[in-house]
RNA sequence: GCCCAGAUAGCUCAGUCGGUAGAGCAGAGGAUUGAAAAUCCUCGUGUCGGUGGUUCGAUUCCGCCUCGAGGCA
């Protein structure tokens, strides 16, 4: 016997929408506590260059899941999965409402369909697969996976080495198929989806011209500098154990400055990268979300590309959530 | 004013021994199960600065014009 579905809701949308802005003024008007979704939040010491909320922000709209991780660490979707829906029982078990806010939109798809019950990653495998890789060449790696993982195989290009080194990975670690794993996850896992405990109202901020956006992360990059994102992340730069292949600092923005730090790129290139690569991410948020089911739609733009006051938006979204039966007691 | 690189895709440039051209970046679309702000795949027609000439044919050769890094005054 399940207990009855609990209402969570999920705000998500591509980076420079204002997510974070309109959770925080959802928890003013709303019984929820607020979740970050974010990949690149949680770490420490990474707070200009995240857009993350001031500390003050956070002192009275709390979010968690965000510094959670020094930036020598990594975290996963398989981590976040299992912190944020421990995060959701914790707070269903206080009575109020989990919101879920962000643009890690992977993070997202973890939690809606659930995780195989995989073996994490492995550093000494993932460190022979290179190796061996460094010989050979991936499409070489890509064949030998055919032959213990046939239908992996077909679904990652010979290129495509993060996918061929975690699908050899999860082979060598357990003598099943990656694919495998993924059709006994249908049977039942560990971690099955969101929806067998809670009933999600998913929201994404959208725009309809591309252009807008465009323009509102070329100023956000601008802010971001002015701010002192060069002094937060020289100071990474210097500390000595941070390496510019860490997932923390291939975040956007920093991967830039790192190399202007470098001498790898002049100021204005930095600049330019760092802008371009911020678009780069928000087209594949917005990938992601084209294909999306069960969305609920706010554009903050006109169909012409003009903004729209952010009480109207406000507005638009408690009105969703106020159409949702679950809310209705 | 004179000499002189150069002028080709939104940007930086390659190239065509004369048969109307291609890379990187940017941009667009797609993929995505323990790195995901990551990673990978697909997509390139542009008066080849303008204008005359030579030629069957000029972006390519020649003249002039415009712009122009640099040099001489």
């Amino acid at each position: 016997m399940v207990d009855k579905l609990h209402p969570a809701i999920f705000l998500m949308g591509p980076t420079a929408t204002g997510k974070t802005d309109l959770a925080i003024a959802l928890q003013q008007h709303l019984p929820v506590e607020l979740i970050s979704v974010d990949s690149a939040l949680v770490y420490r010491g990474m707070d200009i260059g995240t857009a993350k909320p001031s500390i003050e922000v956070l002192q009275h709209a709390p979010h968690r899941l965000i510094d959670i991780k020094d930036p020598a660490e990594s975290y996963s979707a398989a981590a976040f999965a299992r912190d944020a829906r421990q995060a959701m029982d914790d707070i269903r078990a206080a009575g109020k409402i989990p919101l879920l806010v962000g643009g890690t939109m992977l993070y997202f798809k973890a939690l809606l369909d659930g995780l195989g019950d995989m073996p994490p990653a492995s550093p000494e495998i993932r460190e022979d697969i290179e190796r061996q890789a460094q010989e050979k060449g991936w499409p070489w790696m890509h064949q030998q996976l055919a032959q213990v993982d046939p239908q992996s195989a077909d679904n990652i290009h010979p290129n495509h080495s993060q996918r061929i080194q975690r699908a050899l990975e999860v082979y060598r670690a357990t003598g099943k198929p990656m694919s495998v794993f993924k059709q006994e996850q249908q049977q039942g896992s560990r971690l099955g989806p969101v929806g067998e405990r809670y009933q999600v109202t998913q929201i994404a901020l959208l725009v309809h011209q591309r252009a807008l956006l465009h323009h509102r992360i070329e100023q956000r990059f601008m802010t971001m500098l002015e701010a002192g994102l060069e002094a937060e992340v020289r100071h990474l730069f210097q500390r000595g154990d941070l390496q510019e292949d860490m997932p923390s600092m291939r975040a956007v923005g920093y991967r830039q400055m790192w190399q202007y730090l470098a001498g790898e790129l002049t100021y204005d290139e930095m600049v330019q990268a760092g802008m371009a690569a911020t678009r780069q991410l928000a087209k594949r948020q917005l990938t992601w979300l084209r294909g999306w089911t069960g969305l609920h739609e706010i554009f903050i733009d006109t169909v012409t590309g003009q903004s729209i006051n952010f009480s109207e938006i406000e507005a638009e979204c408690l009105k969703i959530l106020q159409n949702e039966p679950i809310y209705k007691v």
